[in-house]
RNA sequence: GGGAUCUUAGCUCAGCUGGGAGAGCAUCUGCCUUACAAGCAGAGGGUCAUAGGUUCGAGCCCUAUAGGUCCCACCA
């Protein structure tokens, strides 16, 4: 017995009962079938740390729209799921929780501090999962991986000793970005620049004279933005090029406060334009110092603690913080005269995208990626198309990036991660990196081994993803059958963090590709333009979202009037456009199911259709290809457009009206059957071609019409087919529809309200129209509130004053006697006879110009002919009324 | 400094390889017509930022300009 559907579409319950339902019959699990061909999208991995916010939505329902469009059609579809340790963002979460307790890091120790933290991955690692289930997401969860399982961390071993013995990963002394608030270098990519406001302190030092004397005639000004650095100044340098300086190469000046001779150096790096030409040179605290004093061989003299406070090498500032030696040096410099002046500037400072604490650039030794060969397979790649960014422009941000890689900085100073496989000889000091512990050093047999304190970039482990998750370093089948993955999807942001490295990786560490396409969406804002943020207080929760109006509205939402790689602004309004969408369908399926209640319809296609029911396959038909090319093309939110308009538009308001008469009247059999048919089958294609973007919504009435367990999700995804293509059914359909729409445009314009019928009257001389009208003067009459059609080939017996609506081969009448103003009409037919000479004038135009004739296409051609014939018909017809009005 | 991208109806945005300007919301008018008032029928509203160019034809291609957004690099 069929269930009584509510009035209004409710998905409270129905969302919970119906995933349940899903994840009960395994529908989302994929195993290996050398029969199908599989199509594989691992997730970006959600942080345990994080909540689910619309970024995420807008991601997880892309992935799940192209899964279940291609589960549909057929392919053994996996979505592989998981979530990301990430190592500096929950290690900071952790610290925080632990200071509420009044407990420090340090007091924990190592064990203990990571003993908290797997106890925090137990307790908020599955909620974000939860919400992503919330959502929709067809994710095969039986095989849920976490970057730090026993799996990945053997894939992380593993790719850290091969590469480090292919002399790819090194460790060296280098410059690197360091955060003392999160006490850890971190990578380039990690470092967000910000334009602050500060001060461009003018500073000289003395040069110091042939005799050895500190001179006091004679100095060198140059400008800082950070004077606090002089204290580990091993130089000044000047441009070779410079005759203002060139003598002065080889020379030394005296470093105030530190007493140090320093020399004067000459480097092409040096800027003659900009300032004085001469800059100080502190390599241990600047990057581009740094390269300075490795070509001049100058000393790194490091001033910082790890906490930015002033070390032992600052003398009498030693203990203090960064910005206060700073204040201080500077009030000396002052004192000791060797102030020139101070500017207002603003300047880039770097600042650590986690915490925005502004970053000290420290020589230290750290673990380094050598990236100059490894990036070229994955250059390569996109540039020859084996790889596709979709949008395209993504490419030149890629390439901008891969043309000025730099070394890839992967130890971290943090504890929750994977830990460095790289072990110290207390007695001999040689490193050795294993796949396993080490006990015995191979150098020298000592004992006293320990293992390297830091651990790795998070993106370490997140850069094997496609792989990993799939077994590897094993040879597993599912390695074999399913990789390389097919589509990436996600946002811009993270192209340099993660696409760039999986690429890499995967061409290193597979030989192959890791997916074909990468699909890039933009940001949600909020509905003034912002990023959502926490800071501002105006991030939208999709959960609450999807309690207020259900997960396929919110999927909708997200995925509509958005092109690819574009930020979009987050509207409710829109929201609640899509949740009445999903009411509409709702209810066009209640009318179905009424209709069908209690008849019996034959699975087949009926014999008999009548001309609207073929009209509406064939607009099914199209929007099948269309729809289908389309999300081929990555097209997602034009796709559901499409679907979108003929549900409503087509299906709704045109077919199902149309169709409202056969069915009340009770009449033929046959027309009936066809009828329901139809309704059922375009519904259920309808549904289909929708679920993808709401499969809520669409399995439930998907199985309430089926009558039976069924599921949506593991049909099969509908095919254009050449015998619902009905052209010249569409062509009639679409001449009523026009004369539908000319009648009640005039009805409305003048005022009659649909309950007033009328008698309408069809004048054609050409006879297939006259048939066109009389198979359909059934609807037609509903449509156009019409008490009676009368169907004649001339005007005879029509009141000379009826209004008319003029098409191009026949004339609507409808004698309204009484109501008819005949002022009005004159002047609706004249408004009428200007737009249409408007467009005959374009059409004369064109079909009179040579050179359009000469060179456009021959289909271009006769269709503007064909229009320039229609309208020469109309104007006829419209001048003839207004000669029989004037009369 | 280099680059990307945007400028289309009152608002937010679509517009696929160039061939007669679209949606949602908002506004106005008329309808509680037994699927749906979360609805139906209709209407108004746009020299597609500006100026040139290519083309038979430009919202779409090219150049320049103005304004907005973003990315990268970074000169001390």
């Amino acid at each position: 017995m069929r269930k009584e559907l509510a009035k209004t579409y409710d998905p409270k319950g129905i969302e919970d009962r119906l995933y349940q339902k899903w994840t009960d019959k395994k529908y989302f699990h994929a195993e290996v079938d050398r029969r199908k061909k599989p199509f594989t999208i691992v997730i970006p991995p959600p942080n345990i740390t994080g909540q689910l916010h619309m970024g995420h939505a807008l991601d997880e329902t892309m992935q799940d729209i192209l899964i279940r469009f291609k589960r549909m059609q057929g392919y053994n579809a996996l979505w592989q799921p998981g979530t990301d340790h990430a190592s500096i963002a929950t290690e900071v979460k952790i610290i925080e929780k632990l200071k509420e307790e009044g407990v420090e890091k340090q007091e924990l120790g190592r064990e203990g501090f990571l003993e908290r933290a797997w106890e925090w991955k137990r307790e908020y690692g599955g909620r974000i999962v939860n919400q992503l289930k919330k959502l929709g997401s067809s994710c095969d969860w039986d095989r849920e991986r976490f970057t730090m399982d026993e799996g990945c961390n053997r894939a992380v071993t593993e790719v850290f000793c091969k590469m480090h013995e292919k002399g790819w990963i090194y460790k060296g002394s280098r410059i690197v970005n360091w955060c003392p608030v999160c006490n850890t270098s971190i990578s380039d990519a990690e470092v967000e620049y910000e334009e602050q406001a500060g001060h461009l302190w003018h500073m000289k030092y003395p040069l110091i004279e042939e005799d050895g004397s500190v001179s006091t005639t004679q100095f060198l000004e140059f400008a800082t933005t950070r004077p606090e650095t002089m204290l580990g100044d091993t130089a000044v340098a000047v441009n070779p090029e410079d005759k203002r300086y060139q003598a002065l190469i080889g020379r030394k000046v005296m470093l105030p406060i530190v007493n140090r001779e320093i020399p004067v150096v000459g480097d092409s790096y040096v800027d003659m334009e900009f300032g004085t030409g001469v800059v100080k040179i502190t390599p241990a605290h600047d990057p581009n110092d740094f390269e300075v004093g490795r070509r001049h061989n100058l000393p790194e003299i490091t001033v910082l603690n790890d906490d930015a406070t002033v070390n032992e090498n600052g003398g009498k500032y030693q203990g203090l913080d960064r910005y206060e030696a700073r204040r201080q040096i500077v009030e000396e410099i002052d004192r000791m005269g060797l102030l020139v002046k101070i500017e207002d500037y603003t300047h880039n400072v770097g600042t650590h995208d986690r915490c925005g604490t502004t970053i000290e650039p420290m020589v230290k030794k750290q673990w380094f990626v050598k990236m100059d060969e490894l990036i070229k397979p994955a250059v390569e790649a996109v540039k020859k198309g084996e790889i596709r960014l979709v949008p395209e422009r993504m490419e030149k941000i890629y390439f901008n990036w891969t043309d000025h890689i730099r070394d890839w900085c992967i130890s971290r100073q943090l504890w929750w991660g994977h830990r460095i496989p790289a072990y110290y000889c207390g007695d001999c000091g040689e490193i050795t990196v294993a796949r396993q512990p080490v006990a015995k050093c191979p150098k020298c047999g000592g004992v006293h081994l320990t293992q390297d304190e830091d651990t790795l970039d998070t993106w370490f482990s997140s850069a094997l993803w496609p792989f990993s998750t799939l077994g590897w370093p094993e040879q597993t089948e599912d390695l074999q059958y399913f990789y390389p993955t097919d589509v990436l999807v996600t946002g811009y942001d993270i192209i340099f963090f993660w696409v760039i490295r999986m690429i890499f990786s995967g061409y290193e560490q597979m030989g192959e590709k890791p997916f074909h396409t990468v699909l890039f969406h933009g940001l949600v804002r909020d509905a003034q333009g912002r990023k959502m943020s926490k800071s501002l207080g105006n991030g939208i929760d999709p959960l609450e979202i999807i309690g207020q109006y259900g997960a396929d509205a919110l999927r909708l939402t997200l995925i509509t009037g958005n092109a690819p790689g574009n930020d979009m602004r987050f509207y409710y309004e829109r929201v609640e456009a899509n949740r009445n969408f999903a009411n509409k369908v709702w209810n066009a399926s209640r009318f179905i199911m009424m209709n069908m209640e209690g008849k019996q319809i034959d699975g087949g296609q009926p014999a008999y259709l009548e001309p609207a029911d073929k009209w509406i396959l064939s607009r099914l038909n199209t929007l099948i290809r269309e729809a289908t090319d389309n999300m081929e093309r990555y097209e997602l939110g034009i796709a559901v457009q499409k679907v979108y308009d003929f549900i409503w538009d087509e299906f709704c308001d045109w077919y199902i009206e149309m169709v409202k008469p056969r069915l009340y009247a009770g009449g033929d059999a046959d027309s009936q059957n066809a009828a329901l048919w139809t309704l059922r089958n375009v519904l259920l294609q309808a549904l289909k071609l929708l679920h993808p973007y709401m499969p809520f919504v669409t399995e439930e009435i998907f199985c309430n019409l089926q009558d039976e367990e069924e599921s949506i999700m593991i049909s099969s995804w509908p095919v254009y087919r050449e015998e619902w293509n009905f052209a010249e059914e569409e062509k009639d359909i679409e001449r009523i529809k026009e004369a539908v729409r000319g009648i009640r445009n005039i009805r409305s314009e003048m005022n009659v309200a649909p309950s007033r019928k009328a008698n309408v009257y069809v004048v054609s001389e050409k006879e297939e129209i006259r048939r066109t009208f009389t198979e359909g003067s059934l609807f037609f009459a509903s449509l156009a509130y019409a008490s009676q059609v009368t169907i004649q080939g001339d005007r005879n017996g029509i009141d000379a004053d009826a209004v008319s609506v003029v098409l191009a081969d026949a004339t609507i009448y409808i004698p309204f006697a009484e109501l008819v103003d005949i002022r009005q009409e004159i002047e609706r037919l004249e408004k009428e006879k200007k737009r249409l000479s408007g467009e005959l004038a374009r059409s004369h135009n064109m079909l009179t110009n040579e050179r359009f004739l000469s060179k456009a296409p021959a289909a271009k051609i006769a269709e503007e002919q064909e229009k320039q014939k229609k309208y020469t018909q109309m104007m006829e017809q419209v001048e003839n009324r207004l000669q029989q009005f004037q009369k």
